[in-house]
DNA sequence: ACTTGCATGCAGGCTGCCTGTTTGTTAAAT
DNA sequence: ATTTAACAAACAGGCAGCCTGCATGCAAGT
């Protein structure tokens, strides 16, 4: 390692090395958790010392920020673009929730997302950093859909968390094997049902 | 303390302090959160060495994990009491759904059964906790509205993750401070839709 | 162009804390 | 009277965060 040593200007070398940093803590953190992650671990794997990573790193739990940020934003850009605007609101819907699961069955996405990322870093955290992606713009389709009528009013903060869930639930147990048809047919039940039904029964 | 020091057999002894460390341990759990808990802070807090500790529990998850049993069985418990049998299948979902949010809105509750119990002992363990109780009967539940009818042929592995996972996320929004009455609409209205809607579209 | 001075990137060591283990002591059970 | 359970107390690693020191990049003055 280290052997080519080429001259690198400072802004060219503080990326990298966060970058480099970044990958290679995200292996170990996927792999063992983020409490059976040490940091001699990850400087070992990038082959630098502790040095490195608290001059970069403000304490553990920033590298680990770090990695979620990368990892939601690589989320955010594959359901951008499966968008197919066009559609109707529910269908639209529909296809977001399937491009979300797909989205996230890179190795180890749903456990850094969904399970240690909110146990780690906080709900409040988790929310700020995916709120601005993911439950923002399925907030705004319910919003549309509830205006041009294809679905009862209902609390939009309480409509949006609860299916939310769902996706992120469908997301977690096709990861863990449960076949994609199975989850979305549930799914696309659950918002047919909820566009048909008229508000009081 | 331990003023007292009255003659106690040892089965009682096992019994009170076990009680004594797992309540204690559960108020630190629930304020600071697994990894910032100290089993030092937990025998400070309950007068005793860590020698008492780890007499009674392997290591630190050991303690963990019997307080997220304890928490679960109250749970488990207080559902149970709320079952009203002799209703349609959907409404005995629906009264399910409301005692398990209501259940959940004890101290603390969300966070060592939703969050940090995942993060910490895995899916599959809080399953193996949990399992047996709530998803169990929210299953047969399921079950029993697809024989009758009521609901559609969907895959009820599923089904029942996905409606659970919303449940879960219930729970926590109205712990949260969400209004219950926006949650349990919206679960409502998802249980209702599910019903009238029938299979393909 | 050169050097002077400061900022940045990183290495290595130090401290305090924590977890799990082991050894020792007291009280109960047989 | 032994044996075993309940606890205390000391011990042994390991880890997180901080701090100091060195080397390299960078900007300004001359």
């Amino acid at each position: 390692m280290q052997v080519k040593s080429v001259r690198r200007s400072n802004p060219e070398r503080t990326a990298e090395m966060r970058a480099r940093l970044v990958a290679k803590a995200r292996r170990l953190f996927v792999t063992h958790g983020y409490a059976a992650t040490s940091t001699p671990s990850i400087v070992e794997a990038a082959g630098v010392t502790r040095g490195a990573l608290y001059h970069h790193f403000a304490d553990k739990q920033a590298i680990f920020r770090a990695v979620v940020e990368a990892e939601s934003e690589a989320v955010a850009a594959a359901i951008a673009a499966a968008d197919t605007p066009g559609l109707s609101a529910r269908a639209r819907l529909l296809a977001g929730a399937k491009a979300y699961v797909l989205a996230m069955q890179a190795q180890g996405r749903t456990r850094l997302l969904l399970i240690e990322g909110p146990a780690v870093l906080g709900r409040d955290t988790i929310r700020e950093i995916e709120g601005r992606n993911g439950d923002a713009s399925l907030k705004t389709g319910l919003e549309e859909a509830i205006a041009e009528g294809t679905l009862p009013r209902l609390p939009i903060e309480a409509l949006t968390s609860l299916l939310s869930a769902m996706f992120e639930r469908a997301a977690i147990d096709v990861a863990e094997g449960e076949p994609t048809d199975n989850v979305l047919a549930v799914i696309a039940q659950v918002l047919r049902g909820l566009a048909t039904s008229e508000q009081k029964a």
